[in-house]
DNA sequence: TAGCTCATGTAAGGAGTTACATGATTGA
DNA sequence: TCAATCATGTAACTCCTTACATGAGCTA
């Protein structure tokens, strides 16, 4: 469970509030982990009960709110866990699941399910690849931003061929 | 949730037991959609619940052993689900979340996390070729197989893009 | 002042994971 | 006959999802 880190991580680059986490879990963090603002909120609590952040009220702010900030534990517990071990990415790829039944059920509605999926890959391939161009155009030079870089590059990588794919299962289906 | 379409598919390829089903979960299902024998019994159970397959228990095994058998019923609710609209994979990873925190509060061991992990994904990497290049060659011509042969190749394709991924990571941390 | 939106939170349920348990057959 | 193994199953827990709820400023 990466939760946490993942907002460690974020409190890192920039202390914010809830609300404002929840939109970068809609940006630029969900395009590798995905989090509703309920999650996060939860997560929120149970990080400041552990010691690894600290919340402050916000005054003159609608409702309740509270921004976030790491605390040195906070830093600490986020360096062991990212030298920790990691296993593989399970994989729970239900699209494959369906090409596999029709394989045995088939044929059915499924092309116009994969039209739909490859327009969504194409779309967000497109707003990587402007992302891209907008804060990587220069390569950059310090380590910091050539992570960030590599991790889009997986990313663009990623909605290409998984276009490609709906393409090809489309091609043989019809 | 796919399991109960995974296990309706893998029944009508071919009838079996719980045991035998996650021993293919371990192996050809499993590199698209994971399970444990755990949770093969239990879904078998609703299954068999709700009328679409039907378990016949079998004299002489070990165990109280049954197989189990796709109803028409079963059938026809895979076709539907097949058709049904298909929303984008959510993304988890782990590994992005962590060279993100990389990228704030490194270095850390990271590297060796991720020489770990490209040697795991060369390993499936070879797997996959050795399926491809022993039922694959020469390409089918038949849609069924050819179905099959185009979910194999999505699988070579994502391990390869993952071991080349983990190989630029670790080039850049070094 | 009444609705609207923002920010945070609660509750219920589903799916998956991990650890453990039971019944039956095989084999030394 | 007794341990190992096979086949099935229970229990507890965590994480995630979905729907709903509350409090506080903002705005017509």
């Amino acid at each position: 469970m990466s939760l946490p880190h993942a907002l460690l991580t974020a409190l890192i680059e920039r202390p914010g509030a809830g609300s404002e986490l929840a939109g970068r879990f809609d940006r630029s963090i969900g395009y590798f982990w995905q989090a509703t603002h309920q999650q996060i909120y939860r997560e929120l609590a149970r990080l400041e009960a552990a010691g690894w952040i600290e919340g402050r009220a916000v005054d003159g702010a609608r409702g309740r709110k509270r921004t976030y900030r790491v605390l040195p534990a906070g830093r600490a517990e986020l360096a062991r866990w990212t030298a920790e071990s990691q296993e593989p990415l399970p994989i729970r790829d239900e699209m494959m699941v369906r090409l596999r039944a029709e394989a045995v059920v088939g044929p059915t509605a499924l092309p116009d399910n994969l039209a739909a999926l490859t327009r969504h890959h194409r779309e967000r391939l497109k707003t990587y690849e402007d992302i891209e161009k907008r804060d990587f155009t220069p390569p950059p030079t310090d380590r910091a931003q050539q992570l960030r870089h590599l991790v889009l590059k997986a990313g663009i990588e990623y909605e290409r061929q998984r276009a490609a794919f709906c393409e090809q299962a489309m091609a043989l289906l019809s």
